[in-house]
DNA sequence: GTGAAAGCGCTAACAA
DNA sequence: TTGTTAGCGCTTTCAC
């Protein structure tokens, strides 16, 4: 059997109590005890179990992260980021995939993770029709990169709108008038504040502020958003003929797909057509040419995550604190695929101060 | 407070033990009295503690998987993979990054993650001098991709050797002669069974079995295996002014940034250099070229890893079984980098049997 | 097939 | 500053 607070206890002869306190650092101890206690922990080898603190405190130490798919880079570099920034505070992050599904989605929503004191949740399915849901959540949960309007709970993203429409003015400083968009999802009205509608928003901002014409048949809807869906988008955008000089992504991954999409057809970027993603993620500086990009300020997103998810765990269940936004500093990074170097550093900041407006 | 097996036992008029027993699928419980429960547990909204369950019992009901950095794509996927395959058997993982550090990995090995049943882990640093260490490791441990001579726990990896050799002797089947090999480790004695010796080792009986030179001065040492580090070496190569006609990277993430450099040079792939890598990550078939690489048969590790985690936590502490080796069946999977096409189908396959050599 | 009693290791509340 | 008491929610043991 395991080595318990009673043995230690025992041979550094006072109450399992003491121990408890000091093993927690609690003050009150007095330096010779602590010292006695500290000998006694380390002579044994002794270590806490956590399910018997987590069965009397009600904590485990335990987060949960939740995300659609490790395998999509954005996702495995966001959990590194939260992972580590978990690990400053000392908690553990449990990893869940929900896969893209709704069911998944709102089952985790009603339940919460097992063993765990918290969850750090970025849905993919989850609309403005399962907002109610939010309203009966009763543990502390922070949602990741999505904005269901008027929410319940704290919220950490980006700035999705000005961000994008950067990205866009960007394209329009290089003299490109004809700019597509792929990533648009489909009409649904569930998503209104979704990531895709925002930066389409942000991209026919940029172009009404320049005065282009905005053509609804370069907005290209495509759904999931992995690489293979934006080379099949950018396939069919060559092959419907339409005049293009430009492309913005809503995603790296989709930018990824376009820049070999554009490769097969012979069309040179960014000569012939320029590229820009968003999410910056760690492959896009070295694929032939670089892509450029939006870069969101992951470590940002995961600290400042990480901190609210620990505030509400420590105000405990009762509290009724109102819901918190947070949207992250974004950078624009100008790569070969838009004109730039291919190891770049950041063109537009909107770091300190980072605007605060409520749909940007 | 939360709702407990002693309320749903009060209102299906059962003890406390009975409510446990239709919990856990216990035999013997009447189909009346187990309907009952059931009723009483929906009613009442009744959620096991895992706490509670876990003080009482000793299980968790979660593993660890130890990994150097999420970032990394290779371990994103792999994550994914073990991800999915413990949530078949109803386990979550708790993900921990060691960032390559070898004290956290001794650390790690010595104490084991807080709040887990046993622990998968993907070691960068460890070598064949701690090996004693794993002598002394007291809680189950799968290790994963690496492979310590003789260690006393069980290892699921992959063919190293044998589908080295398979990557390079593709390349020969194209008619190259002058292969380099990006990604050898500096000299070291304690890694002696790490990847890179046996990859690199598979690579030289590749071109001893064909009768090529063995020229030292094309195998480039290069650490880590990020893409940086690919370009970089490749960089280096070119500069050198050797001649090559092909190069084997040790990993995909290498690969890519050969890619990278390869084309910054004007060199053409796979006209000029033919290229393959190891890992198969996912990105790998959407560069521009796509890059031909051996996969490494994912899902097979992790469910077997997790599977094997799963006995030796069954089996208990005290069980001293012997180690199990278990490597998994490998593809090489020809893209355009080496003269495929651009979504490959494997070309060799060992799959079913697996070859179970000592080293290969 | 079901129940009663005990206790896993820890910490909150209180007492000294 | 330190000790005592009690019990978190569950499962194990053994009785019925």
């Amino acid at each position: 059997m395991a080595v318990t607070m009673r043995d230690v206890a025992i041979l550094a002869r006072v109450s399992p109590k003491t121990v408890s306190n000091v093993v927690n650092d609690h003050p009150n101890v007095h330096p010779d005890t602590r010292a006695r206690v500290q000998q006694a922990i380390a002579e044994l080898g002794y270590r806490p179990n956590h399910s018997a603190r987590g069965l009397r405190s009600g904590r485990t130490g335990v987060i949960g992260l939740a995300v659609p798919e490790l395998r999509q880079a954005y996702f495995a570099e966001l959990a590194d980021a939260v992972i580590a920034a978990a690990a400053k505070r000392g908690l553990s992050v449990i990893v869940g995939q929900l896969g893209g599904d709704r069911e998944h989605e709102i089952e985790l929503l009603t339940h919460g993770l097992p063993q765990t004191d918290g969850l750090l949740f970025s849905p993919e399915r989850l609309g403005t029709e399962d907002r109610d849901l939010l309203a009966y959540v009763d543990f502390p949960l922070v949602m990741l990169g999505e904005w269901i309007f008027g929410g319940p709970t704290d919220h950490v993203t980006m700035h999705n709108v000005s961000a994008a429409r950067a990205a866009v003015e960007h394209l329009i400083s290089l003299g490109r008038r004809r700019i597509a968009v792929i990533g648009a999802h489909p009409d649904d009205e569930t998503r209104v504040m979704g990531p895709s509608n925002l930066r389409i928003q942000g991209y026919r901002e940029a172009l009404a502020a320049a005065g282009i014409e905005h053509d609804p048949r370069l907005e290209r809807v495509v759904a999931p958003w992995h690489p293979e869906d934006g080379a099949d988008a950018a396939r069919q955008l060559i092959e419907s003929g339409l005049e293009f000089d430009a492309i913005f992504t809503l995603t790296d991954a989709l930018g990824l797909g376009a820049l070999r999409a554009l490769g097969e057809a012979g069309r040179v970027v960014p000569d012939d057509v320029a590229v820009i993603g968003f999410d910056n993620i760690t492959i896009s500086h070295l694929t032939m040419p670089s892509l450029s990009s939006i870069d969101p300020g992951r470590t940002e997103i995961a600290e400042t995550a990480v901190g609210m998810l620990v505030e509400r765990i420590e105000w405990g269940a009762g509290s009724s604190r109102p819901a918190r936004l947070h949207k992250a500093a974004f950078d624009v990074i100008v790569r070969e695929s838009s004109g730039g170097m291919a190891s770049a550093t950041p063109k537009t900041s909107s770091r300190q101060p980072a605007p605060q407006t409520l749909n940007g």
